[in-house]
DNA sequence: AAAAAAC
């Protein structure tokens, strides 16, 4: 066994010795896998079983000296000139957005995607990957179409002549790689539109009849309508590139439906050939075979930017993670750290002002808290301004959290898994994780809103002690650092008052509380008993909440929940059903009825029942498979957790 | 009763 290992390992090492040359092994398969690092025990058996070219690219300051290959890559923007990339592309990236070097990311990928080839690229948060697919997009349009290089180019556009869609999994995503996309083509006469749900449909259609259409980014469900509906004139016959953004959560079974739906409206690659483009920071095993409907399996480039045992976390995040010792502690403990780092912080020049992202497991959980610090931050001049994001805004709502928090140089954003993935907050110097998150691809994209672009950054996870071992059994591998500082983590508040002293924050945290709206409360209350605390059993969770109603917010008992919910709940201690007058109160108040009204769609339903499902294996092709899985980070998650 | 994503 360990021979064998050892034999394997050297022949990988072998073949990366010889570098550049590509290696054509079996004439079947033409796959390339370019490992950025050097490769792996794992990618061995991929290497030997997929059988492709292969080429090997090394960017680690021990690694062996360059290869021809790596020396031909190009790093700095101005030098894409030279592999044929346009001038007037070239220039917006080098003048106007002020690029000078390509993150190594930006220089692997966008060296791969401009061979034509399909591509799967995995690489860390905050290295730039909008600007690696967009360039070989823009490009390719460029070359087949050489007079849009020119602003009056733009005349010949129309909606029914799309070349390339990118796709998002959330509106805010789509709307940033659209300006970002914008940016690119302004010195040519390509024309870029966005297409996301909760903004206006007409006023966009008229623009795009208005304008044309050659780059079209999108959510899936907006872009689905679009293309379903003849009358709106939007159409794609000649699409040339397709690119999934964060392509392991397009590729979920919550999005499947609505792609498969989409690629009915698209040219059948067999008549009309089309690059793919799949990037995310994670490629986690399952969706393997799902890319497969996408990429050519014959003939794709794996581009891997993270080693096979690597951390896919930036290293320079240090990562904490704080056990409370009951659910009460957690609102406490979260305004101890945000005043004890606001403190750290203020006036010294040599870090990054407070800006922090606060993810929370529900959109109930964060109107409450949204509500609940802004309050506080409006009685307290040194704390920050306090923004909420999550998916029952309105679309307008929603943009203006974004821009308010990108804009903004010190600001606490409380926000639901919409900003968890992609986006691009300059300068945040916090992640803060409330529960335990729903993955671990997830965690790891949360935390990727710091520490971007080589910037500083840090990130925090306050559980529960009930929550340890399920966080545990969910994040192996990853650098997170047990912290103990916070005085509230580790305080029973749940005690009889004995005069121990209990930290100002829990008196704080109540008193604010205690002037909410009932109803942000019990929303709040009501969403943890659904499925987003995952790993806790009924009556944990429900003793949980209790002490958190009771001895974080300060009610006298616990919320009531209507009387269907206890039905399901089963046979359970300590909730307390709603009483008629409180029913009917009920209705004529809030509940289920939010300001801006939620999503109410009709894919939606019980949809979040199903979600965990995943697709039978067997629907997999087998062809390549073994190249995808053994090229995924597997070790880590045998590893055990760090804390 | 549980992120998100069309009207």
């Amino acid at each position: 066994m360990m021979k064998s290992s050892i034999l394997r390992h050297a022949s990988v090492c072998r073949v990366a010795a010889l570098g550049a040359r590509r290696v054509q092994v079996a004439p079947r398969a033409s796959a390339t896998v370019r490992a950025f690092s050097k490769p792996t025990f794992s990618a061995t058996a991929s290497l030997r079983q997929l059988s492709p070219a292969i080429r090997f690219y090394s960017s680690e300051a021990a690694a062996p000296a360059p290869t021809e290959e790596t020396q031909e890559l190009v790093t700095k923007f101005a030098d894409l000139r030279s592999l044929g990339v346009h001038q007037r592309l070239v220039s917006a990236i080098t003048q106007g957005m002020k690029y000078e070097n390509m993150t190594p990311v930006q220089s692997m990928t966008i060296n791969s995607g401009l061979s034509g080839k399909d591509i799967v690229a995995q690489a860390k948060t905050g290295t730039g990957k909008t600007l690696a697919f967009l360039v070989p997009v823009i490009q390719r349009i460029l070359e087949q179409q050489p007079e849009l290089a020119y602003s009056n180019g733009r005349k010949t556009a129309s909606c029914d002549d799309i070349r390339a869609i990118i796709l998002s999994p959330t509106r805010e995503l789509a709307e940033q790689i659209g300006m970002e996309a914008k940016k690119l083509v302004c010195e040519t006469g390509v024309v870029v539109q966005t297409a996301v749900g909760g903004t206006q449909k007409n006023m966009m259609l008229q623009r795009t009849r208005r304008e044309g259409c050659h780059i079209l980014v999108a959510t899936p469900g907006r872009l689905n309508d679009l293309l379903s509906d003849p009358s709106s004139g939007i159409d794609a016959p000649k699409l040339a590139a397709l690119c999934l953004d964060e392509a392991d959560r397009m590729l979920d079974v919550g999005f499947d439906d609505e792609l498969q739906q989409i690629l009915r409206f698209l040219p059948n690659r067999r008549d009309v050939p089309r690059q793919t483009l799949l990037f995310s920071a994670t490629i986690p095993k399952d969706v393997v075979g799902l890319a497969r409907k996408y990429i050519d399996p014959q003939n794709f480039e794996f581009v891997q930017t993270v080693r096979g045992d690597e951390v896919p976390t930036h290293e320079k995040v240090p990562q904490f993670i704080v056990p409370c010792k009951g659910f009460e502690n957690i609102y406490p403990t979260l305004l101890e750290l945000i005043q004890r780092e606001v403190a750290r912080t203020r006036s010294n020049p040599d870090v990054l002002p407070f800006k922090a992202v606060v993810f929370l497991p529900t959109t109930a959980s964060v109107q409450m808290s949204g509500a609940l610090f802004n309050k506080l931050s409006r009685s307290d001049r040194e704390m920050p301004h306090v923004i909420s994001i999550h998916s029952k805004l309105t679309q307008r709502e929603r943009t203006h959290a974004a821009d308010d928090f990108r804009r903004a140089k010190s600001a606490i954003l409380f926000s639901s898994d919409v900003t968890a993935r992609g986006m691009d907050f300059p300068n945040v110097s916090h992640v803060i994780q409330i529960h335990s998150p729903p993955d671990r691809e997830q965690y790891i994209h949360r935390l990727g809103r710091t520490g971007r672009a080589d910037k500083e950054g840090q990130g925090w996870l306050l559980v529960a002690d009930v929550e340890l071992s399920n966080a545990r059994r969910s994040l192996p591998g990853l650098p997170i650092q047990r912290n103990t500082d916070l005085a509230c983590a580790s305080v029973d508040a749940t005690a009889p008052d004995t005069g121990a002293a209990i930290p100002s924050q829990f008196e704080q945290i109540k008193s604010v509380a205690k002037d909410m709206r009932h109803d942000l409360l019990q929303n709040a209350y009501l969403a943890y008993l659904g499925g987003a605390m995952k790993g806790l059993s009924r009556q944990p969770l429900i003793d949980a909440i209790n002490d958190q109603a009771i001895h974080g917010w300060g009610l006298p008992e616990p919320p009531a929940i209507p009387l269907k919910t206890a039905r399901n709940l089963g046979n359970v201690r300590g909730i307390r059903v709603e009483t008629r007058e409180e029913r009917s109160r009920d209705q004529d108040g809030f509940r289920g009825g939010s300001p801006g009204g939620g999503r109410r769609d009709s894919r939606g339903g019980r949809d979040g029942f199903e979600r965990r499902d995943r697709r039978p294996r067997d629907s997999f092709e087998k062809i390549g498979e073994s190249a995808w899985e053994d090229r995924r980070p597997r070790d880590n998650n045998r590893r055990r957790a760090t804390f």
